[in-house]
Formats: C-alpha cells, sequence, structure tokens
RNA sequence: GGCGGGGUAGCUCAGGGGUCAGAGCGAGGGUCUCAUAAUCCCUAGGCCGUGGGUUCGAUUCCCACCCCCGCUACCA
C-alpha cells in the first residue's frame, strides 16, 4: 500500500506560531495517528515559507540577515510542535537546498511543456502592504490599506494558467472530494468559471527568493515557491533515494489548508502539476477559522493567542480535543476560555475520567486489580448485550465519520458511548453486588467490571488519535504493557482484554479544573510577541493572515485596558486633532449596509465624513446632532466617495455595535477637543 | 451587483410535508455513593427569520422580502 501522505501549508514566517498554526498542525497530527492505527504509513510533511518581500524587510528592521531571521522564526514553529507533541516526518523549509533543486526542477517540467512565457506586469502595486492591486481604476487606493497605490511595470515571467480553466473544470468534475468541504467547493468553480487569467510566477524587484535557473535577476513569486514544497518534502528533486520516497508518497492523499489559503492549492496547483505532468493530490480540505471571544482577545493589541499557556491550563490533550469536538472541521467556531474549560470539564474529567477512575477503582479494589473473568454467556444480561453491540457500532460509525473529515460527530458517538457505560455502572451497581455473598452476586460483579473494562479498552483505542498521551496512560493503567500506538482498528473487536491482567497504577487521567481560577488565569497570560521579546519578534507586527488565523476583521468590542507599556505622550495624542462638528446632513449609499455619508459642520469647514454605522442610525435621526470629529485623518475613498475625517463612536458589544459621542451641552462647532 | 451557504431551545447545532420539533452543553430540582462534589433521573414550554402560496396538513415544498456569512485572483 502507498504512503499515505498529508500535509499543513508550509507557514509564513512572518509571524509566530499561534493557536491558528498549532490547530491545523494538531488536525494533521491527529489524522495521521488515525491512519496509523488504521494500518497506513503516513507521510506528514509541514514546514516553513521563508521567502519574499515581507520577509526581506524584516529582517532588515530586525537589523539581521533574512537567512538568520527566518532560521529564528523556523525554529520557532519546530519547537512549538514538539511542545505540541506533535509528530510529522519531515519539516520543509523553502531556504533548503534541496527545495531549491525541487523548484527548478518543476519549472523547468513546467516551461517545457510550454506554459511559461516571458512578459510584462503592469499594474498598481501598495508599497506598505506589498501588494499588487487588481481591478481598481486610476489613482486606486490599496483595499487593505486605503494608501495610494503606484503604478509599476515589470517584466516577469508568466505560467499559462489561463489554459488550464476546461482542464480544471473537468478534474473537479470527476473528482468530486477533491475540494472539500462543499460549499469551498462551489466557490473554487465558480471562481474558476469566471475565467483565468495568466499568472506572473517571478519577481523582479526581489532579492530574497529562489533565483530562476537561466535567468538574470529574477526570482520565483511566491507560490510557485512555497506550493513546491509539498513535493520537495517527500524527496522531489532530491538525489538518489529521494526518487524511491517520492513514487512511494506522490501523489499527495491530503493538503490540509485554511480557508483562506485555498484558492492556491485548489486552482494554482492543480494547474502547476498538470502543467509539470505530475499527478494530482486527491484532497484539500480547508479548514475554518478559529474567532476569538474579542472582549478577551484582540489581535490589534498583538495579543494573539499562543498555544502555550492553554496547554498549561487543560493539557496538550485538553487543548487537542477541544479543537477535534468543539469545531465542525471545516466551518468558523468561536473559541473562548470557558468553552475550552467547560469541555475539559464536562467530557474529559466528568464523563470519560471518572468512568476509567470508578472502573478501576472497583477492580482494585474487588478484585485485587485483576481483570475479572465475565463468566460464561449465561451469566451476562441483556444489558451487556446492549453495551457489546454498542461497542461494534461506534467502532464502526466512529471510522466512517473521521474517514469523511467529521472529526467532530465521530467524537460525539464516541461520547454517546461512555454515557451508556456510566449508565450502565448506574443501573448494575457493582458497588451493591460487592457487598453480596452469594456466588451469583459474584459473577455479576465480575461481569459487570469486566464489560466496564472493556469498553475503556475500546475508547482508549479509538480515542488515541485524539488524546494520544491521556489514552497511552489509560491503556497502561489497564495494564498493557505494550504502546498503544501498536494497535490497528482492523482488530479491535470486543472481548480482548486478558483475563487476569494485573491492572496498572491507578492515577486521575484528567483531573477536574476549577472553572473560574483556570479562566482567570487564562485571560491573565496568554498574550505573545510583548513579553517574549527576540530580534524576530517585530515579525508579529506585520503578521498577515495565514492558515486559520484568528480574527479575519478588523477587531471592535471591548479591548484589554492597557498595560504600562501601552502608554502614549501628551504630545502623542495632541497629534489627533479632535473637533466638535454638527451633522447637517445624511444619507445612505447605495449598496452599501454599514455605511452612512455625513456632512459635519466642523467650524472652519463642512466635511464630508463617511460612517459605518448604517445598521445602528438611521439618517434623519442624527442631522443636528452634535459628534466628535477626528479632523486631520488622512482623507480616504470608499465606495467612490472621500471621506475627510472620522466620527468617533464608542464600540459596544461583540458585533461593534456602534455609539456616537456626543455632548452634554451645547459646544460651538469647530471646538477643539483636548 | 453575480455566485454559494445560512437564519430551529440561553449557547453549539441536528432534523426534515403529518404522532407532543430533537441532541449536547449550560441552568433548576432530585438520586446513588464505586468514582475526579463526578455518575444517573426529571425539568427547559423555542412565532423552527418575515409575508404570501401549494396542500386535508408546512418548521420541512414554492415565491417574495429581511438579515448574516463566504467567494468574486497574484499579502501570505
Amino acid at each position: 500500500m502507498k504512503t499515505f501522505y498529508l500535509t499543513t501549508p508550509i507557514y509564513y514566517v512572518n509571524a509566530r506560531p499561534h493557536l491558528g498554526h498549532a490547530y491545523t498542525t494538531i488536525v494533521a497530527d491527529a489524522i495521521a495517528r488515525y491512519k496509523r492505527l488504521g494500518g497506513h504509513r503516513v507521510a506528514l510533511v509541514t514546514g516553513t515559507d521563508e521567502h519574499g518581500q515581507k520577509i526581506e524587510r524584516a529582517a532588515l528592521e530586525a537589523g539581521v540577515e533574512p537567512q538568520k531571521f527566518v532560521d529564528t522564526i523556523s525554529a520557532e514553529f519546530r519547537s512549538q510542535w514538539e511542545r505540541l507533541g506533535l509528530e510529522y516526518t519531515h519539516f520543509e523549509r523553502t531556504t533548503s537546498a534541496h527545495h531549491r533543486k525541487a523548484v527548478e526542477k518543476i519549472f523547468q517540467a513546467v516551461q517545457a511543456s510550454g506554459h511559461i512565457y516571458k512578459g510584462h506586469y503592469r499594474g498598481r502595486y501598495c508599497f506598505h502592504d506589498e501588494a499588487f492591486v487588481t481591478d481598481t481604476g486610476e489613482e486606486a487606493e490599496c483595499p487593505l490599506c486605503g494608501r495610494p497605490t503606484e503604478l509599476v511595470e515589470e517584466e516577469n515571467y508568466f505560467f499559462r494558467l489561463s489554459a488550464f480553466e476546461q482542464p480544471l473544470l473537468d478534474y473537479y468534475q470527476k473528482h468530486p472530494a477533491f475540494i472539500r468541504p462543499e460549499t469551498r467547493r462551489n466557490e473554487v468553480i465558480s471562481f474558476v468559471k469566471e475565467g483565468l487569467r495568466d499568472l506572473s510566477i517571478s519577481r523582479e524587484k526581489l532579492k530574497w527568493g529562489i533565483p530562476m535557473p537561466g535567468v538574470e535577476g529574477q526570482v520565483f513569486y511566491v507560490w510557485f515557491d512555497a506550493l513546491t514544497s509539498y513535493l520537495s518534502g517527500v524527496g522531489y528533486g532530491h538525489p538518489g533515494t529521494g526518487e524511491e520516497k517520492f513514487a512511494d508518497c506522490w501523489p499527495a492523499d491530503l493538503h490540509l489548508v485554511g480557508k483562506e489559503i485555498l484558492r492556491f492549492h485548489a486552482v494554482y496547483w492543480p494547474a502547476f502539476l498538470m502543467a509539470a505532468k505530475l499527478p494530482l493530490p486527491k484532497a484539500i480540505f480547508a479548514h475554518g477559522w478559529l474567532i476569538f471571544e474579542q472582549d478577551k482577545m484582540s489581535k490589534s493589541k498583538g495579543n494573539i493567542v499562543s498555544a502555550d499557556p492553554l496547554v498549561d491550563a487543560v493539557g496538550i490533550d485538553g487543548l487537542r480535543y477541544y479543537l477535534m469536538r468543539n469545531i465542525v472541521f471545516g466551518q468558523d467556531s468561536t473559541f473562548s476560555y470557558a468553552g475550552l474549560v467547560q469541555r475539559f470539564n464536562s467530557d474529559l474529567a466528568n464523563d470519560l475520567g471518572n468512568l476509567a477512575s470508578r472502573t478501576l477503582a472497583m477492580i482494585g479494589r474487588y478484585f485485587k486489580g485483576s481483570i475479572p473473568d465475565p463468566g460464561p454467556e449465561a451469566v451476562q444480561e441483556s444489558r451487556e448485550a446492549a453495551i457489546i453491540e454498542a461497542a461494534g457500532k461506534t467502532i464502526t460509525e466512529f471510522q466512517s465519520k473521521f474517514d469523511n473529515f467529521e472529526f467532530s460527530r465521530g467524537l460525539e458517538l464516541v461520547w454517546r458511548f461512555i454515557s451508556n457505560l456510566n449508565k450502565y455502572l448506574v443501573e448494575t451497581e457493582p458497588w451493591v453486588l460487592a457487598g453480596k455473598e452469594d456466588e451469583a452476586s459474584k459473577a455479576r460483579l465480575a461481569t459487570v467490571l469486566y464489560t466496564s473494562a472493556e469498553a475503556l479498552r475500546i475508547t482508549a483505542v479509538l480515542l488515541y488519535p485524539i488524546i494520544p498521551t491521556a489514552m497511552q496512560k489509560l491503556w497502561a493503567q489497564l495494564g498493557f504493557p505494550e504502546p498503544l500506538e501498536n494497535m490497528r482498528y482492523a482488530n479491535l473487536a470486543w472481548g480482548q482484554l486478558p483475563l487476569a491482567q494485573k491492572t496498572g497504577q491507578a492515577e486521575v487521567i484528567f483531573p477536574r479544573l476549577d472553572k473560574e481560577k483556570t479562566i482567570a488565569r487564562l485571560s491573565a497570560g496568554t498574550a505573545i510577541g510583548k513579553a517574549v521579546g527576540t530580534a524576530a519578534g517585530k515579525a508579529t507586527d506585520t503578521a498577515t493572515r495565514t492558515a486559520a488565523e484568528p480574527a479575519s476583521k478588523p477587531q471592535k468590542g471591548i479591548s484589554m485596558p492597557p498595560d504600562a507599556t501601552d502608554f502614549i505622550t501628551i504630545d502623542d495624542f495632541s497629534k489627533v486633532d479632535l473637533r466638535a462638528g454638527e451633522i447637517k446632513s445624511a444619507e445612505r449609499i447605495e449598496g452599501a449596509t454599514r455605511l452612512l455619508k455625513l456632512t459635519v459642520d466642523i467650524g472652519a469647514e463642512v466635511r464630508q465624513v463617511l460612517a459605518g454605522i448604517a445598521e445602528h442610525y438611521q439618517p434623519e435621526d442624527l442631522v443636528g446632532m452634535k459628534v466628535v470629529v477626528v479632523a486631520n485623518l488622512k482623507p480616504r475613498k470608499m465606495r467612490g466617495l472621500e471621506s475627510q475625517g472620522m466620527v468617533v463612536a464608542a464600540s459596544v458589544g461583540e458585533e461593534g455595535k456602534p455609539v456616537l459621542v456626543t455632548f452634554n451641552q451645547d459646544v460651538p462647532n469647530g471646538s477643539k477637543l483636548s
């Protein structure tokens, strides 16, 4: 059988590893373990994407060579995975020598098939975001930052993406499971149907990249370089043994990506591969984002959640379980400390942990810690038959859910089984049986505790991919000397718990957490970036969206009170020219749901100001209202209209409902606030 | 604007033309005592977004509307 090969994205090193990165990688690790128990050899490649202008610049600002800069951050990713106990077979770096060979090789293959040509790239460019801006008119502003863009032109090499429109559509059609979830697949198809433009794959002005072979002064542009890591990670372009490994692994069985980079994986990547005459990956799964509780954590303040404090609070398995169980894989999910702690207590501590604890305690007490003999079938009752049947069903259905990426559903099934067992113990009352002297009761007691222990054994095997450490502990407590990871689902069936096996040392596997205290502790110490200053710390500031990045939107809501390092001086404050103004007119803007166009009299002049308050204010209610205007804010165009300032409003609640600031007595228009 | 997804109990969601619309969590009450003050049992009376239509009957089908979200290309 071919090795099951899956990948995480290779993470861009302009941001330190955070919970979003950890999420993707944890899922990948869980799938890898699951596949191993399913009898597959598994290759899991993760890594870091280390080229590009952002990196070049961040290194410059940090005062180090780019290579040194990326070495530092890349190492942080590896140490993060180590702290999380994540196992991968290869960590690819795009600055490695063999990756460079792989990029050259695939480029030559694509070139040989005639899909590369030299052309001129002409477009508007935002220097701040280092982004090319398309589909905009003259003097367009950057959609990301609002700053003006400049027209640039350079000679580039292009990939003839347009030639792959139909082949891609055909491929999607023939392989319905290629892009998942379904809704993402629809998006990709509709994107491709609108027509594909050729893609420039090289850059002239960029220095920090892989040089294009045979061409002076051009380096590969991001995706041609980055995506190829999926090939170089399993030996593509490596001389010697690489060939063999590549043949065993490629095509990849699964690329796990965040939804924000799906298009590159579902359109560009297959097109590159088709052009290079390489087989296409079997599946690409785009997961959603973790949306952080906005009043507790705020990206704008730079305190993106790191996985480390979460692990300190609930353990690696607690975090893994939460992410796999609480999130419907593929969908966005709100992340909250309360949810994390609650899941831990109710599912892991109360249900599973307690079941293990009570079962093993009774076996210890009533049978001197040796697995009792359930006796002949005659002494068993319909209750046991029901448990046995439920176990069988759980084993098969759990796998069918997991095979279909429905992790939360699969776990739900296991917990239904666990719940059955807790109920079973209450109904059979082994502690009562233990107090009786007759033979029938003794036999019954043995049956009940065997049943419970055997059910735990099966549960441990099923749950190993999700909560490996805890299940290995349970495994040892059940008395098994060999590692749990050697088990195979194919052999998993009722009745394999060896009789008279001595159980191990009893120990609580999931100690219940004090909810209030844990949440308080988490709220106090989850920020990264500030406290952990290194030469590379600057990278956080330029963080852009990466896989599973939290909070894609500008943060609203109540942010944390500033700590001492956030103080500004009075001079800083006085840079902001705040003026009292009177709203003279207000009207809706066609096609805009949130924006209102206001004219505000600020004394010396009347300004046109656009405000995103249409959802909460009626235009007619605003006229005549005194408001506070930021008068020296750089004008910016929105919806084709220029906004010459902003009105100040409180941002209330999770939705950030705006409440305009006004005065409690009349003030002349133009009064300066200080 | 176009395309796609969605609006169901406090929360996260499932369901699907017809017995009282479901689950988990949370909350309230009760129970046992083997166990991690855990388990187990009972309780929640939710206009199933709004308005029409089809039908003996719609939350489930159709139409319109409102609201939310995603995609609509070269930051990664």
